[in-house]
DNA sequence: CAATTAAGATTACATTTGTAAACGAAGGGA
DNA sequence: TCCCTTCGTTTACAAATGTAATCTTAATTG
């Protein structure tokens, strides 16, 4: 049985210091304050913090390179990201998802690779797609109309 | 210029009851208590809080009903969904979006009509889609190769 | 009318997050 | 060898959040 690995939760701040972390592959505190600093007003030291409590929840790996650390990311980019992403989408209204995710798509650029691989799950979903999803906001089930 | 109503900060928990009250239209207190009672382990004083809390927020308005109050969404639900899911996704790398939103598509369950308005958003966005959307993660850009 | 109940308001308290200063040890240069 | 720069660690502190007890007041009930 593998590590049941529960989720790390990144703050919004430190999702800035992870994604410098995984766009480079791996860094050391002193090319990610230089990159930070650049984007926030952000202080040295905040930077620190955020490197050192994403280690210590486990997000950041650590090799020590003489004096300094190299910091590697423990859990991959496109997992977090689905992750967060879909822990958002199950707190809401189920019925509303797919209009939301309509509205999301409408405002987001996507490649065309992307597109047609949208295109593509979405053809193999609308077969077995359901004529409708409830909504599940209530402890029953909402029969109401859902005004909003 | 209307006012610049910006968009108020929903917490998970706070989620919880402004689903109750969106999906009854509105709701006096015992019956978001009652209602969330079941739902969760929560106290009938902690849905308090969090009803007051949404109400000094601006997302729930009170109307007077003899000695209670009747609460009634300031905010739109899908709104709310669809700003809650943009921001998150804005702070993702831009390149990876797309790949996100395919794996969220699988793992979402959609009715026939949500699948046939996304195929349809992403036909008409197709012949404008980019070849690629580059990563936004550094200060300048992302010309690695994003490990991830 | 007195005691109980229920509704909203006030207070409480630990944790997480944003933001940062201060500190201690290890190297590098004068 | 002695100071200064740097790195990582410790401490700080306010705001937001999860979770809830207590209090005040007005209404309900016997």
């Amino acid at each position: 049985m593998a590590t049941t690995e529960l989720a790390v939760t990144i703050s919004d701040a430190e999702w800035r210091v992870m994604r410098i972390v995984w766009t480079l592959g791996q860094a050391d505190s002193r090319t990610i304050i230089d990159l930070l600093e650049q984007q926030h007003d952000w202080k040295a030291p905040t930077i620190k913090t955020l490197i050192g409590r994403l280690v210590k929840k486990g997000a950041l790996g650590t090799t020590k390179n003489g004096r300094q650390f190299i910091y590697t990311p423990l859990i991959k980019e496109q997992a977090a990201m689905d992750g967060a992403l879909l822990n958002e989408l199950d707190q809401m209204c189920a019925m509303h998802r797919g209009t939301s995710l309509v509205h999301v798509m409408e405002q987001t650029e996507l490649s065309k690779a992307d597109v047609q691989n949208l295109i593509d799950c979405l053809a193999k979903k609308l077969p077995t797609a359901p004529e409708m999803v409830d909504c599940d906001c209530l402890p029953d089930g909402c029969e109401g109309s859902c005004e909003s």
